[in-house]
DNA sequence: CGTACCATTGAACCGAATCAAACGGGGTGG
DNA sequence: CCACCCCGTTTGATTCGGTTCAATGGTACG
């Protein structure tokens, strides 16, 4: 039931032990191929949730979903989205246990590798290589999310967020610069460490000043530079009220903290 | 030269595995016991630097570090803190490179484990479940302070590091209230996502309301459940001017974000 | 004894949170 | 088809926590 041209399938992880790959450069202890099941997820279900154990994990096919995680003390705060062809549910380090719960933004469908599948492939160095990449990425990725909430102002913050969804959207595959959001403001807020009315102020201004253009969750960027330039922290972005337009970059701003 | 009786030594990770290990729990499959070099790293040094490939992880046996990332775009953080007893370069998912940079709080000295030992030692299953059991801890405890620097405020925060700080130091055995802190303000306001000026003040405030004392680095729990109950957000922390005393948590705070 | 660094404390400022209200879009039921 | 409602978003006014700038104080070290 997989068709195996689908553009998610062409960015995936598996894409090379997936049953009837086309590709052929499997080493020679190659596992048989896999022949994952999928499922739906319903926007708002999860696909598994933090502390119960690690049974499978999930190439997302079409749509998204993002990573939340709870704290010991009842905190819950988002730490990241996934896209198609990303990945859910791959645990660092063997743990037994889900680290993170992981919620469908929308209807999302998805393949379920189980765990032992997965872990016969591990066999295989190439394979196992490029897992250990991905989960790599993601540990450097939540690193820089900590770095920007401890010591990034809020623009910044939301900046680096956009460019990131942008570039995860380009490399995907179209070339226009509109995406679509599937998180709420109260999502991305969480994962920056701030509000939901901050982030919605924020995307205002951005767009007042000619960065991207909003309208709900029609997002388009339009000038990369720029959101770059703030996310450096080059840009003071204008106040609302106070239109400071023609200055560019003043002050060499030196990383605050340690 | 190692002194296998030494206080670091009694929690070290490798105890098990090191020479002359008194406990003979160790499968028939054991590799011959580490004889682990050592090195003295003086105060301001790195152990290692991040980027840099992984030839060895440090298990610290005399002194203190912290870990520092720096991001792309060369803002620094610390991101967390080791006491002796600790090991120094376990990088997660086999990583080639340190992820983090290590860089001593005082004058350090440390075992030194010669990255393919560790990997050869890794075919003990007992011991290579320690090993990722100490990696996914360590993983937990970052995700705690993201969620801490991203959701919490900046009592809390500290709260949360003296109550940490606190366990690990009687985790190593004297059961006083007073350790010594070896970081200066400014890394722990790097790790909290804060500036010194507010971690000194922090600090004077909860010295003044009774829960701990301070006098530059002398540091003394003295409310454990006030700390406690502070990291918790159930009690406000009065203002330094306004001494408002007698009424413990009015509000349930209901965690934000998310 | 002097110097350098770290820590403390104060005053003013600013950014983001909070509280509150209005708006918009998408769905449902009449 | 339209009216209505619900939920997410936008926008405004105000408050507040934490930063920033600045000056003082303490401790260790040469």
């Amino acid at each position: 039931m997989s068709d195996h041209g689908s553009p998610s399938c062409s960015l995936c992880l598996f894409r090379h032990v997936c049953r009837d790959a086309s590709t052929a450069d499997i080493p020679s202890n190659a596992q048989k191929p896999l022949q994952p099941a999928q499922v739906r997820v319903p926007a708002g279900n999860a696909f598994f949730r933090q502390g119960r154990p690690v049974t499978a994990v999930f190439p997302l096919r079409q749509g998204s979903a993002k990573q939340v995680y709870e704290s010991p003390l009842g905190w819950r705060q988002v730490t990241g989205f996934s896209l198609s062809g990303d990945i859910l549910g791959l645990e660092p380090n063997e743990a037994a246990a889900y680290s993170i719960s992981a919620v469908a933004l929308q209807d999302t469908a998805s393949c379920v590798v189980a765990i032992e599948a997965l872990r016969a492939h591990m066999a295989n160095p190439a394979f196992r290589d490029s897992v250990l990449g991905v989960m790599r990425h993601q540990a450097e990725r939540e690193r820089i999310l900590l770095v920007a909430v401890g010591s990034m102002r809020a623009a910044q913050r939301l900046a680096m967020l956009l460019l990131d969804l942008d570039n995860e959207h380009r490399r995907r595959g179209r070339a226009d610069s509109a995406l679509t959001l599937a998180m709420s403001r109260a999502d991305i807020a969480s994962l920056l460490g701030l509000t939901l009315e901050t982030v919605s102020r924020l995307l205002s201004r951005f767009a007042s000043v000619g960065l991207i253009s909003v309208q709900q969750r029609r997002l388009r960027l339009i000038d990369r530079d720029g959101l770059a330039a703030v996310y450096a922290d080059l840009k003071p972005i204008p106040q609302p009220a106070t239109a400071a337009m023609g200055s560019l970059a003043d002050t060499g701003p030196e990383p605050r903290s340690f």
